[in-house]
DNA sequence: TCTGGGGTCCTAGGACCC
DNA sequence: TCTGGGGTCCTAGGACCC
């Protein structure tokens, strides 16, 4: 019989390791009085519930008030971000040390593709319950992990074997193992999408799979169709990629209900670029959008923003704009009230033409000729013009072309 | 029930370009 | 002078995730 590695690579390889209750566990072990016991991270709102206080209703983002009121007896403990970074990192590095193939997806949880380590370390479900007895043995704490042949799969498996568990989905048992599950175990269906298929009648995963692309696209847009019938039919070809970079950074803080002056809402403005730039900075990354972020009392969210002609890192450059953006968005501030104020950071590293034209204007003269030409040709006119506007600064003409 | 802080991706219109 | 199809970038909003 013809055996080659291409099969073995095509069978349940994907891990998607998830920590049970993240904050909350590493709260227990530090802690060894809140063992056993119902755990709330958080004050005003549920950062994190251990599963004593889960069993009572208490779910991550519910107000503190009513997480009380469901488990009276519940510890709420503040949140310690230092302590759950560290644990994050040491539970990252067991996941390096089971294979160089890992995917962070957020603090907590990672994709981990096992497919080449059949020879040297086993099948996946062997390395999957190695890889959860080292969490436990080297960082204190329980790990869900699911196993798979797509990564969905793989974390829907994870989600169905929580808490502390293991659940390998066998490639010939896919949509028997699927189809029974409800709509809200699809990566992608939250409170308003599942609101729509309820609304026809469709609450399981095979349901959804009974429906022509077409008819979900008809539901729920175009990417949203597409995604969701793929997903019921488990087709989800997205591989394992190492050094996935992050896309925005941001900082936001909320006010309360209590009326700010706008001097008070420059200085929160302030401390968020201070915080959000020091990341950007730590992170050897530049942004070129500032995004200001706000909430209104009637909890309605707006977001304005400005992209600079340039990236940058500087503390400076960013709150300028996002100074700006404040002005700007004073007169319905002063209208609606805000709750919450909050400053993102996007187009990360994004090069465009304005900085690959930014070494000519220093150059001589002579050479501007050759460095519009070289613009335009390769980035369009578009780009010529805005190489143009930057030109102007360092008090160099760029002159424009006539198309 | 009265809501934190950190993110991702998609849509849609307008400006502009080829 | 009026026209099509295809593309990018910017801005704003929204759903969703942990």
């Amino acid at each position: 019989m013809l055996r080659c590695e291409h099969v073995f690579v095509s069978g349940a390889t994907i891990l998607h390791a998830d920590l049970d209750s993240f904050y909350a566990s590493v709260e227990q072990r530090d802690d060894p009085r809140l063992r056993g016991r119902p755990v709330i991270v958080g004050g005003g709102v549920v950062l994190a519930a251990s599963y004593e206080a889960k069993h009572y209703g208490v779910r991550t983002a519910m107000s503190g008030g009513r997480a009380l009121r469901l488990c009276p007896h519940a510890i709420v403990v503040p949140p310690r971000m230092s302590a759950y970074s560290a644990a994050s990192k040491a539970v990252f590095e067991v996941f390096r040390d089971t294979t160089p193939l890992v995917e962070g997806i957020s603090i907590d949880e990672a994709f981990l593709e096992v497919g080449g380590l059949r020879k040297i370390a086993g099948t996946p479900e062997e390395i999957a319950a190695r890889l959860r007895a080292e969490v436990l043995e080297r960082v204190g704490l329980p790990i869900t992990v699911g196993v798979a042949r797509t990564k969905f799969l793989a974390k829907v498996a994870s989600g169905v074997a929580k808490p502390d568990g293991l659940l390998v989905v066998p490639p010939d048992g896919e949509l028997e193992f699927l189809h029974p599950l409800p709509v809200e175990r699809l990566w992608g269906v939250g409170r308003v999408t599942a609101e729509k298929l309820h609304a026809r009648g469709i609450t399981t995963v095979g349901q959804v799979a009974a429906l022509a692309e077409s008819t979900l696209v008809g539901m729920l847009g175009r990417a949203s169709g597409r995604h969701l019938h793929a997903l019921a039919h488990n087709v989800d070809p997205r591989r394992v990629r190492v050094g996935q970079r992050r896309r925005s950074i941001g900082a936001q803080r909320a006010l309360g209900r209590s009326p700010r002056t706008r001097a008070e809402l420059e200085a929160f403005l302030a401390a968020l670029v201070d915080r959000v730039t020091r990341r950007l900075r730590a992170a050897h990354r530049v942004c070129r959008t500032v995004v200001l972020r706000l909430r209104f009392a009637d909890f309605a969210r707006v977001t304005r923003s400005h992209t600079l002609l340039q990236s940058t890192d500087d503390t400076q450059l960013v709150l300028d704009a996002a100074r700006r953006l404040l002005r700007e968005a004073m007169p319905m501030i002063d209208e609606r009230g805000v709750t919450l104020i909050g400053v993102a950071l996007s187009n990360l590293d994004r090069e465009n033409a304005v900085q690959l034209a930014l070494p000519f204007p220093g150059e001589p003269a002579g050479s501007l000729d050759a460095a519009v030409d070289h613009v335009r040709d390769r980035f369009g006119t578009a780009a010529l013009t805005r190489a143009a506007l930057l030109g102007r600064d360092p008090g160099i003409s760029v002159p424009l072309l006539p198309d």
